[in-house]
DNA sequence: GGCAATCGGAACCAAATTGGTTCTGTTTCT
DNA sequence: AGAAACAGAACCAATTTGGTTCCGATTGCC
């Protein structure tokens, strides 16, 4: 049913709780307690989000996971994004990727590209904070959807 | 990468395929052989069609599919649902289904609910005719994409 | 009536994907 | 030096997916 992926569901539960917990540092193990997700594969998480430049990292003992950014500049996309890929919905429409047999003559190439493209919009114009409407609530919304 | 199936790309081409060639009866065989999808497979989505309310069937010798409504008139959502069932980005989205274990709790609904919404519009402003410019070439363009 | 052509529907299977864990580094603080 | 973290790859089990096969029900034709 063109799921997310839960990963990707995951990883917006985590950027929203370090959204609304900016600046001070989080372990992965502290960030997977927080949120209630399973311990390895928050770890994954955010480790995916360093990489991708989404968050800073801190090696070494005290070491976690660092957010400065506000949630009202982060979109869903990015976060679904650093996760999944670029997003396609199909072969047709990711540049890069062998791409479809057929490529340029294929005939759904437009239409698959306009819908690819109003996703893509949709995806970029909701930011963390919409996702989460109360953001800092006393402690951090024990949440794994989906 | 929020891949549609690849079932429900076919599904576009084979009605895509009917569209341009309405009100005549094809077999399933036919379609196969017009479209270059695997038989047993657009058998079964012919059947899903058919059970959708998406085209009529015809049983019996000198049976087959036939398409009564206009390219302009069907949109992808429509074709993506027969395949796939509803468009539900998660299942919190997703009436019916047990839902998430917080349901009505998760702050994430609403933007997970927005999101979706997006992507069924999209879905339903795209008809089969914008997806296929050159509607009835000589032959049918026997595509196979993703 | 009987046969062949077709659809209807379910059951089934192999392969790819996904969710999740583990292990082996490397960095940094004390 | 040692402990606390992250980095990254390798790995595994379970689900999902693409695709096939079977059997039954209809219908047209001889």
């Amino acid at each position: 049913m063109i799921r997310l992926s839960r990963m990707a569901d995951y990883g917006v539960v985590i950027m929203t709780f370090l959204a609304g917990h900016r600046r001070e540092i989080h372990t992965a193990q502290r960030v997977a307690e927080a949120t209630g997700l399973p311990q390895a594969a928050a770890g994954k998480l955010l480790k995916s989000f360093a990489r991708a430049g989404l968050l800073q990292s801190q090696r070494g003992s005290h070491g976690g996971y660092r957010l400065d950014r506000r949630a009202e500049d982060i979109s869903v996309a990015e976060v679904v994004e650093a996760v999944e890929g670029p997003i396609a919905l199909t072969l047709c429409v990711d540049r890069k990727a062998g791409s479809c047999d057929v490529e340029a003559l294929c005939p759904m190439r437009g239409g698959w590209n306009r819908l690819n493209r109003a996703l893509v919009e949709a995806f970029e114009s909701v930011s963390l904070a919409a996702m989460a409407p109360a953001l800092p609530p006393p402690a951090a919304p024990p949440v794994a959807p989906r």
